[in-house]
DNA sequence: CGTAACATCTGTACCAACTACAGCTTCAAG
DNA sequence: CTTGAAGCTGTAGTTGGTACAGATGTTACG
């Protein structure tokens, strides 16, 4: 398979699938006479893999984890369990960052009167906030 | 008041203060005869508001359009109101995205038996979400 | 007043995590 | 056998800063 094929078969970018060989998160494939990169149906796999891996939020040190653990004969899932907790964490403090944001932002708004008047709580709170 | 100064006022570092300034952020201050920049009060304020609106998440370029609509004479809360009510949007998007990925990654962390198997749920989960 | 120590100056390079382009080679269809 | 698409490498750009290097300005102390 091409590297156009594996673009279009997973939708990762081809200069990111290039990309993702320099850095060491896909394995390099063989090559044609030509030099051609030439990949497999395990390569669509991991690919795929390290795609939703990124969508669900992980970074490329804890998807190069998964990828090593991945491995059969690894065979730790209380290792994966360790980054997939922990990631966990990290989303819930961004939930709560978030969700304090969104109603700061409700309020002030609240507080508009859609006017073109010179006073506006929401220049105020950011003024004051912090 | 010297760079220095400012940055202490304000918490932000040196080199992104002379940053936003390039960048059109913070109005270029007038200079000593040696050339260093000498800023007042009016800058601090600005430097806060720059800083307090990274925080709340909007980006450089509704910043900059906040500080613009800030100026005294503008009078223009119904356009803050806009970017702010569309940042909002933003914002609610984003934790329905995170509450998302939360409900998921917890219910696939509970079927973790978190001994050493060789079956992972997470990695499954990854391996067939998307 | 001299000088040492520190602050600030400009300009360039670097970071992540990609993306895009230039200039060349290879591949595949007709 | 030609021609046009696709792939190759290597470099540069992106965003939002951060970190030097090397030169100059400022200031406190003796």
């Amino acid at each position: 398979m091409t590297i156009g094929a594996l673009s279009e078969r997973t939708g990762v970018n081809i200069e990111t699938i290039r990309y993702f060989e320099k850095v060491g998160l896909l394995p390099r494939p063989p090559r044609t006479e030509g030099g051609h990169r030439s990949y497999d149906t395990e390569h669509v796999r991991t690919l795929a893999f390290i795609r939703r891996a990124r969508e669900l939020g992980l970074n490329p040190k804890e998807v190069r984890a998964l990828l090593e653990l991945r491995q059969p004969g690894k065979a730790s899932c209380c290792e994966v369990q360790e980054i997939a907790v922990h990631h966990l964490d990290r989303v819930r403090a961004k939930i709560a960052d978030l969700t304090r944001l969104e109603r700061l932002l409700t309020r002030t708004i609240d507080q508009c009167s859609g006017e073109a008047a010179p006073e506006c709580p929401v220049l105020d709170m950011i003024d004051h906030s912090g």
